[in-house]
DNA sequence: CGACGGAAGTTGGCTGGCCAACTTGGCCGC
DNA sequence: GCGGCCAAGTTGGCCAGCCAACTTCCGTCG
């Protein structure tokens, strides 16, 4: 596979942003060293000043380097993988730790959408949705329970998906449902019973949740997910900076 | 207080930001109507459409509006905190919610740095930080016990503050510390002995776990954060897209 | 020897312009 | 009536240039 299928993809910026994290990653500038100028970086290059500052935005948003008027920028960090796809298909981002993904589809469903679910998916009442559980192991064990309910347009095309299909959304991308945007949040909750067996833990046993909602490019919801990790299998990770952040703590709300 | 002490500080197209945020928020454009093409705001700004483009970005980046090449922007969603100084302080995040913070020092000693802590914060082998553990109310109860390890030059200042005081950071900005960029990460982990003397719950009870690594606008380490919250009172929120995005999940590590 | 000041270097910000890629909607032909 | 084609509208991307704000460093002066 080509590794290089989002980063290099298409733009210029986006060629000169992925050579740059190329280097930075391999420590040619040391580890606390200075970038070169802009200007510099333009000519070697060989584009303009705006291109290489579009460059070098995309590496300050992930926390690669700092940026700060009247001084040459910073190797703050190195390697941060590429987030949102891994974010939003657990097989993508298993398959980039070297990790086997599976899954077992526990139940799918068609019902009534009850309100939250309304809410979540902007669906005019009485709207049938596609209520999904299944259970995802990595490398044979089990990680996490996924319940994720899809509008009706989206999960007529999941439920014709064989059952031991290992990913969702790369065949869903084929039918031209394309994710864009998605919302995340994090806390902690009790195992149910569902989960204790699932999983093989107690019930109540602690586990990390992250509620999803999903959109297209249009901004029309395509998935409305909750995923539940057994404790030590992952942590979420954020990087935010003055400059620019799309993180936010927030007070729990009702689900 | 000013509110748009950050939003609409300084230059053109943050003001066009917080213009357009505001706009968006009270509901001019509708809930996923179309915003005005960026020639039209231009105009309408009398700024360039570069500027209503950086503009544009940051509430892109925020998850206000999608963008796609071909057609009008669309409303997303509406009314995300800002972000950056409500994750670092306690304090400010806090006082956003109308909540009155709080905070009880439980210690500060000074001491060698272990590995981990060198590594964290940068340090030369044989140097000594300043450790901190406070108890963090919210309006009297509760909530969270902060672990935090200071380099040198910040644990002074920080341990000249009297014991009581209820916002570290912002003392250290007047004194020239500045927070520009944090990492951060979260998990689940079970409270033990002192977490749960200070918490009221049970040893092994489950708390949300953010670790935090702070740096200046120069990429040196100011703060090494462990904060244990009781579930319930918080959770994070993060949104992402193709476009930008500052989150990754990953395996987790060895602390 | 230290403090002050100024010059050079660097990034932030803004303008104006141009073309390409893409979406949408309407018109036309079948 | 239906489908396909085309044109207008819109955002993505890139360039060249200019000035302001800020940092750093060095030389000078006390």
């Amino acid at each position: 596979m080509a590794p290089d299928q989002d980063s290099a993809a298409g733009s210029l910026y986006r060629k000169v942003a992925a050579d740059l994290r190329e280097a930075i990653t391999s420590g040619s500038f040391g580890d606390a060293g200075r970038l070169p100028a802009e200007g510099a970086l333009a000519e070697q290059y060989g584009v303009s000043r705006g291109t290489v500052r579009q460059a070098l935005a995309l590496l300050r948003a992930d926390g690669l380097v700092t940026s700060r008027r009247g001084t040459r920028r910073v190797v703050l960090g190195s390697a941060r993988v590429q987030s949102f796809s891994e974010l939003l298909s657990f097989t993508h981002w298993a398959r980039s730790m070297g990790e086997e993904p599976g899954g077992r589809l526990e139940s799918m469903v068609r019902r009534p959408a009850d309100a939250a679910e309304r809410e979540h998916l902007r669906l005019e009442p009485g709207t049938e949705v596609y209520a999904m559980l299944r259970l995802r192991t990595l490398s044979g064990t089990p990680v996490m329970v996924e319940r994720t309910v899809y509008p009706p347009r989206v999960g007529e095309l999941v439920a014709q998906l064989p059952p031991d299909a290992v990913s969702h959304t790369e065949p869903l991308r084929e039918h031209g449902i394309l994710f864009s945007d998605a919302d995340h949040t994090i806390d902690v909750v009790g195992a149910n019973a569902d989960d204790a067996r699932l999983l093989g833990c107690r019930r109540g046993s602690p586990l990390l949740r992250e509620k999803r909602r999903t959109t297209d490019p249009t901004g029309t919801p395509v998935e409305w997910s909750q995923d539940r990790y057994l404790p030590g299998t992952v942590a979420f990770s954020i990087h935010n900076s003055l400059a620019s952040s799309a993180l936010s703590r927030h007070a729990r709300e009702n689900d």
